[in-house]
DNA sequence: TTGAAAGCGCTACCAA
DNA sequence: TTGGTAGCGCTTTCAA
């Protein structure tokens, strides 16, 4: 392993030197620059981080939480972060919570003994004092809140878009999925969505699922078509739930979108993968995860003093799980 | 920030014993670690894992290097070491390469910068020597090597299975979707496939894909149809590439299974959701993460002393993008 | 059984 | 413009 010395030695200089040309502060005269440089090259030497780590208390290391690394949604915001991060010369260490507030706690210890420079939190389960008292900063990610730097997408404009698609599109006896209650997102977007319901006078019933996994989403599309049978219209809380409706309904015998029609939340990947290609709502998942970078950069870099939230449009989709309608307006 | 010496200078004892006491080695007399104790919960002490990675070249940190982590198939490994690890009391710095050689070998170069104490790599695009001479072990994951510790599915006996199910279920002008040929575990599927297809004597055609993107795959499959109309059977080289054809089929109105039958590979989450549900080979992707980060921990124990290469069986799991038979064997 | 002290590789202060 | 050196928080000799 080369170190700093071998450095200093080889090229006939002090450790001080080599480090100042290293981190270009501080006096060095041009030809000493030069020889470091050279030398540096031909030791291919690399500044041991930890060492560096040890002193500044600051690694060029960032903590990301996720909440489910297996919902697509969520490697496609860790994209985002990951792309602006590199950028900036920032590595990722990756937390997957895995919904469990266990774990997201043990994340945030090894951030913390890590020395990571800030922290990302897509997480929703834990309780805020987790957060207070850290020696970073940490910038919620599809997630709102007051007190801290976020970056969201507007959820109740998305809930209102989807009823309103729907409603166009002339279905009558609409059952919206609604997400996690806890997750204050998946509120944001059926509280949306009752409010244009309302507005219109339309009827409507509701399916809670426990939670944005692959398995609950199938659970409850089964039971939506047990409980109300007459239902022409679905939306969703999140594509994998549409997927899961969708499923569901095509297995039934029910025609997609004639008989039913289904929005989905987020745009995922495979939302369009799916027959017939599902309508949603799209996130911007990936420019999410970019600005909650850049927003963290920039509190690092002193350059926001208050708590700034950041609030990213949604738009629809239109795929082949609604009907066409002539008119656009 | 409370160190090490806050705890020796409240318990009134040297640093050294406190040290001794939170490693277990050593002479501490038991009223000694009892009292260091009761001050390390007081003052919920917890020591600083850079300082100890300085002094020992070694972190609680495992580098998992991931080629995309888009495709659903890798968080699903990446859950896997993830679970193992935490057992161990190891932390991931996950690693998304991005199928870019260059951006790999920037992880590569993070990994040691930051003291990791093992490697796990699910890449394929970078030459061998980047992973030579360094100062951890490195597991291969999801990829066969002659000279390097590895956690792989049966790609060979995938690939036949996959064929010889297509051949009994009736299908005689297969297309087999080649995955891209840099990827030894997807030729290894594509050439069992192969094999058994001329042991049967039928007819095949071969349209390669350039990646395992979303964007390659809906490329493939609408050229699929267009250059082979005729086919009856399609052996895809993933499950995002089977719902690809599949989406593409049902696009064009071809009824499947009844019409044409699709076998992908892997098993994602997502390929049960898809309608009709896609009949796979599955590969135990949680299960080759876990095997992968025990195999690593082995290593780090001095357990193993060779390169030891673990195979994990696959199997077929019909679902519905395949026609019944009456017969088992 | 305990403690003093060296040192892991680096940065930053201060003196030269 | 440069170099000596203290010190970041920890572990590990070595001596007491």
């Amino acid at each position: 392993m080369t170190t700093i010395r071998d450095v200093a030695k080889r090229a006939g200089v002090s450790v001080a030197t080599v480090s100042r040309a290293l981190n270009g502060k501080g006096y060095v005269h041009e030809d000493t620059r030069k020889l470091i440089d050279k030398t540096i090259k031909e030791l291919s030497y690399k500044p041991n981080e930890v060492a560096r780590s040890l002193y500044k208390k600051k690694s060029r290391l960032i903590g990301l939480l996720l909440p489910d690394i297996r919902n697509p949604f969520f490697p496609e915001l860790a994209r985002g972060v990951e792309d602006e991060m590199q950028e900036h010369d920032f590595r990722l260490i990756i937390g997957n919570a895995d919904e469990n507030p266990k774990k997201e706690i043990s994340y945030i210890e090894t951030f913390k003994q890590n020395n990571v420079t800030g922290v990302i939190s897509a997480t929703n389960q834990t309780e805020m004092k987790h957060f207070e008292d850290l020696s970073f900063p940490v910038v919620f990610l599809d997630r709102t809140s007051n007190h801290y730097p976020s970056v969201y997408a507007d959820g109740l404009a998305g809930g209102k878009m989807a009823a309103r698609e729907m409603i166009r599109r002339g279905s009558k006896r609409i059952c919206l999925l609604r997400g996690p209650v806890e997750l204050k997102t998946a509120q944001d977007r059926f509280k949306g969505a009752i409010d244009e319901l309302c507005n219109f006078n339309i009827n409507f019933n509701v399916m809670t699922t426990a939670s944005f996994t692959f398995a609950d989403a199938e659970k409850a599309a089964a039971e939506l078509f047990e409980k109300f049978p007459e239902t022409d219209g679905v939306i969703a809380s999140n594509d994998l739930g549409a997927a899961a409706i969708l499923h569901e309904a095509l297995k039934r015998g029910i025609s997609v979108p004639e008989e039913l029609q289904i929005i989905g939340y987020d745009d995922i990947p495979l939302s369009r993968l799916l027959f017939p290609p599902l309508s949603t709502i799209r996130q911007p998942a990936y420019d999410m995860g970019r600005e909650a970078a850049k927003l963290l950069i920039q509190l690092l870099d002193g350059e926001i003093s208050e708590h700034k939230n950041i609030q990213l449009p949604v738009r629809f989709i239109e795929r082949q799980t609604t009907r066409k309608v002539e008119n656009n307006g």
